[in-house]
Formats: structure tokens, C-alpha cells, sequence
DNA sequence: AAGACGAAAGTGGTTGA
DNA sequence: TCAACAACTTTCGTCTT
């Protein structure tokens, strides 16, 4: 699971890897999710370091020629993968006479109105996926994967008689979650216009129907992000993830929603730091109340001993 | 006046008989 | 299917800065 990229050797000098951040100049970074995060100011870099050109490289023109393929790259986010099937109906068809010619003919059609209902589906469901995709600032790798998920979801007769976009919707719930990346039903629901209840009955089904493993989301996921929308620097980040990791080696997670307590350990993380926001500004932008903030924030505290150095830091 | 605190009652979802 | 249950919310009065 660990870094196996970055074995090669970089021969090509320089202007690789020297990142520096846009905001305070910083030049050490932390990933999360799919983002780089600055450790200086908690700037968040790249929404998605996903590469999207093209996977292999060539020096030459010569390797350039082996290495590609026939036609595009295979993607799931074009509903054929790019490749269109069709079967003939010129040439050899009028060699083929009686009985058989009709076969061909019924063939053609089925196959025809077959792709044709399948199409307009996934036109409509692709187009969705990629609105929302691009409204919640999600990598392409959900993107790819939820276009994956959809087209199994439909060859399996899932999507019968169920809203489409409720179908896309909860995918989307369950392979940001699943990527690191996860967006609350709060967002889903604002970014789609349905109601939560809905895409959660449809995130149930799917996951059971397709046997996908949903995992609760977990916390840290959600640092990187909420941190960035509250502007919080890099300590605060860090501190808020080693609260968290506290937190959990005290049992103190189990059962508890994963962002209130994200919420929570970036609050108790500003007072430590000393960098003022207020509850409810936290309470606003991850989405859960004052008061639940409250409660993670005084657990932790008193759990994890850390109350003198609130004490500490709240004299300066 | 704004923020933090916490009690009390209400809500929706999960779990186990 | 129902009741019990924990987490979370809503609401609101009080204290602190």
C-alpha cells in the first residue's frame, strides 16, 4: 500500500519535484486524499494530483509508436469506452439469403435498439455524474469509477425503475468515501438537489446489490477539506490529526459521526495553536451543530488530558 | 453584543427480540 | 414489526469576554 511510485531514477534535473507553495512559500507538503496540502499554511494545492494525460512515457518516437495503442485510451467515462459496436448491414448481408437474412436482420435490430436504450441512459447518467464531479471538486479517479460501478450497475438491471440520479448520486457517496475522499450526504444532497433520505436508500441498495463494502468514513478524510474551507494553517491540520489518532487509540470514536469529531479536532486543534475561529463558523461549514462540537471537544479534552494546555494557550 | 456553555426535549436511524 | 437506544439536533437560558 505504500509508496512504490518513485523508483526510477529521476535522470531528467531540476524543475521536477521542487514545489513551492503559491501562498507562503513553503516547501513541505502532506497528502491527503487526493490533495496536497501545505504544511505551512494549510493551502490546499492540487484538488487532485491524478495524473490525466497518458500513463506511459516515451523518450522517442520510436518508443512513442510501440507503447500506443490502437484508438484512444480505454475510459468508462465515455458510456462505450470509446469503442462503438455495430453490426453490418451492407456487403455480406446481401450474400446471405432466406431464413438466415432474417435472423440478421431481427439481430440487428435487437442490438441496435438494445445499445440505443442503454445509450440514452447512460448519456443522461454520464452527464450527471460529470456535474456533480465537477461541482464537489472530485478527482477523476471517482469519476472513472463511478462511471464503472454505473454501467455494472445498469447491465445488471439495477437501475430499472429507480431515478437515475439517485443512483449516481450514491455511487459517488460510496467511492469518495471509499477513495479518501469523502463528501458528506449534506454536499451530495446540495449538489443534486435530492433529498438525503433518498440517496441513502439508494447508497443501501446499490452497496448491497453490487456487494460493496462501506466502510465507516474516517475523520482525518475530512481535515484536508474543512480545514482549507475554514483557512486554517498547517499546524492546525497536523495537531487535528494527531487528535484524532489520540482520540481513536482511547476508543473514544467508536459509534461517534465521523464529522463531528473532525470538527471537533479542528476546533480544539485552532484553541491549541491559538488561531481564532469561532464554534460556530466549524459547525457551519462541516455541517453538524455547536453543540456536538461541544461534547467531541470536552471528551477529548478530558480524555486525553489536554486540558492545562488549553488552559496554557488560552493566556496568550 | 458576541461567543461559549450545557440542560432538556425532540428527531431519525440502528439493533435485537 | 416493534421498542429500546445512542448520537445528534433544536432550543433556550446563563455565564464570560
Amino acid at each position: 500500500m505504500t509508496d512504490q511510485r518513485k523508483e526510477e531514477p529521476e535522470e531528467e534535473e531540476g524543475e521536477a519535484e521542487r514545489l513551492e507553495c503559491p501562498e507562503c512559500g513553503g516547501t513541505n507538503f502532506s497528502e491527503s486524499g487526493g490533495d496536497l496540502v501545505c504544511n505551512g499554511c494549510g493551502m490546499v494545492l492540487e484538488e487532485s494530483q491524478i495524473q490525466e494525460s497518458a500513463e506511459w512515457r516515451a523518450f522517442t518516437e520510436e518508443e512513442r509508436e510501440k507503447k500506443a495503442r490502437a484508438g484512444k485510451p480505454l475510459t468508462y467515462t465515455q458510456h462505450d469506452m470509446g469503442v462503438s459496436t455495430e453490426i453490418g448491414k451492407g456487403g455480406e448481408l446481401f450474400k446471405v439469403a432466406g431464413r438466415k437474412r432474417g435472423q440478421y436482420y431481427r439481430m440487428r435490430k435487437w442490438h441496435r435498439r438494445a445499445t440505443k436504450s442503454k445509450d440514452r441512459n447512460l448519456g443522461f447518467a454520464l452527464s450527471e455524474l460529470k456535474r456533480l464531479v465537477s461541482h464537489l471538486n472530485l478527482p477523476k479517479s471517482v469519476h472513472e469509477e463511478v462511471a464503472r460501478l454505473y454501467e455494472k450497475s445498469v447491465d445488471k438491471g439495477l437501475v430499472k425503475g429507480r431515478r437515475i440520479e439517485n443512483i449516481i448520486a450514491a455511487l459517488i457517496y460510496i467511492v469518495a468515501r471509499e477513495q479518501g475522499n469523502p463528501r458528506t450526504l449534506d454536499e451530495l444532497s446540495d449538489a443534486s438537489g435530492i433529498e438525503k433520505r433518498e440517496i441513502g436508500k439508494a447508497y443501501r441498495y446499490v452497496a448491497r446489490e453490487l456487494d460493496l463494502r462501506i466502510l465507516p468514513a474516517r475523520p482525518e478524510d475530512y481535515i484536508a477539506k474543512f480545514a482549507g474551507d475554514l483557512k486554517l494553517s498547517g499546524e492546525v491540520q497536523a495537531r487535528a490529526r494527531k487528535i484524532i489518532e489520540q482520540a481513536r487509540e482511547a476508543d473514544l470514536l467508536s459509534g461517534k459521526g465521523p464529522t463531528g469529531v473532525a470538527a471537533a479536532a479542528l476546533y480544539l486543534a485552532t484553541v491549541l495553536e491559538g488561531e481564532k475561529v469561532t464554534q460556530r463558523e466549524v459547525a457551519e461549514t462541516v455541517g453538524v451543530t455547536e453543540v456536538t462540537i461541544r461534547n467531541r471537544y470536552k471528551e477529548f479534552a478530558d480524555e486525553l488530558g489536554l486540558s492545562e494546555e488549553i488552559e496554557e494557550a488560552e493566556n496568550n
